[in-house]
DNA sequence: AACAGAACCGCAGAAGCTTCGGTATCGTGG
DNA sequence: CCACGATACCGAAGCTTCTGCGGTTCTGTT
């Protein structure tokens, strides 16, 4: 993968989508996937180049936006969310304009995980976190019930929820 | 937080959910769940405590299960995954005893991103990333339509998913 | 075969990591 | 009220890793 050149980033030169990876750069994806806090040493060690080439495609591919971000995985009971759900939302017809806007605002709840925009009968989904069901049920009431533009929801409380292989770098 | 005994590891001394978390665990949590990559120094001087503390700290915090790890989040569509579903599965009624062994199977394909037990009319959701529809399309007819343990699936395109706030260290 | 461009490597100064000994704080029991 | 142990914290220092740079190799073209 190229280099961005040394001047100003272009941010967004090309697209994801658009950049050619090579065994190299998947190898440092699945391993980066799997433990983003490893060392370039290592890293550079598990792939089999030096650490200085390592460390340029690292950045490049961080660059070009095929690494979005390092996460660490908290368990959410450890912050007192004992209770997983998703929530299938719909709005009123009238309102899927305003859905951007709706989604920014929940978005910002620290209940809420993930959102899913969807095709179908439901225009998104939630992954929410909470304390427990009263909580969940206070959440759901007092800001997706009471919030006009929703015409409706339907929550699934999530017994167990595990990373699949393909988060692990195919 | 106390370190856990010299000894061997314990490995699951105590379950997340009964660990007590200070401030500076949840500063340390925020600041991870945000940029895992960053350097313990940084990290340090950021939650204001000593390198060594926050070293400490965070191997606690990591050790007791509460950072289950540290992922890069890669874009799919960098993998050539263009699209991305979410699928509800419901299992046929004598089934449900397989059901670990169905979600195992399908947790291996490097498709399958994650895996949500849930309660009410489906049993679990998958959230996945192919390369086009016919690719979903044959995931589809291929892995689940084809296996007599499931009675039914609803597959659900998704225009766009973001992390929330809950992601980013509440 | 000569050349240009890109990617890669090793090196070395700079930066960060991690262990250790010492200190402060807190709770308990004499 | 003080001695004591347990716990958590800090600073320092040796060791490891990081990372920019110049030189080299590789690849594809003319």
């Amino acid at each position: 993968m190229p280099l961005p050149p040394a001047g100003a980033q272009p941010e967004r030169a090309l697209r994801p989508q658009d950049v050619r990876l090579d065994d190299t750069d998947h190898a440092i994806l699945r391993v980066l996937a799997d433990d983003a806090r490893i060392s370039n040493k290592e890293l550079a060690e598990r792939v089999g180049v030096a650490q200085s080439t390592c460390l340029a495609r690292v950045r490049a591919l961080r660059e070009s936006g095929v690494i979005r971000g390092y996460h660490a995985d908290i368990d959410p009971r450890a912050l007192g969310h004992d209770l997983e759900a998703m929530i299938a939302i719909r709005l009123q017809p009238h309102a899927r304009g305003a859905l951007r806007d709706v989604v920014a605002t929940l978005s910002r709840r620290p209940e809420v995980l993930d959102v899913y925009f969807v095709a179908g009968a439901n225009d998104f989904l939630l992954h929410v976190a909470t304390g427990r069901t009263d909580e969940l049920r206070r959440f759901v009431a007092d800001h997706l019930n009471r919030d006009p533009a929703i015409a409706g929801t339907e929550t699934a409380l999530i017994f167990e929820h595990t990373r699949a292989a393909g988060r692990r770098g195919s």
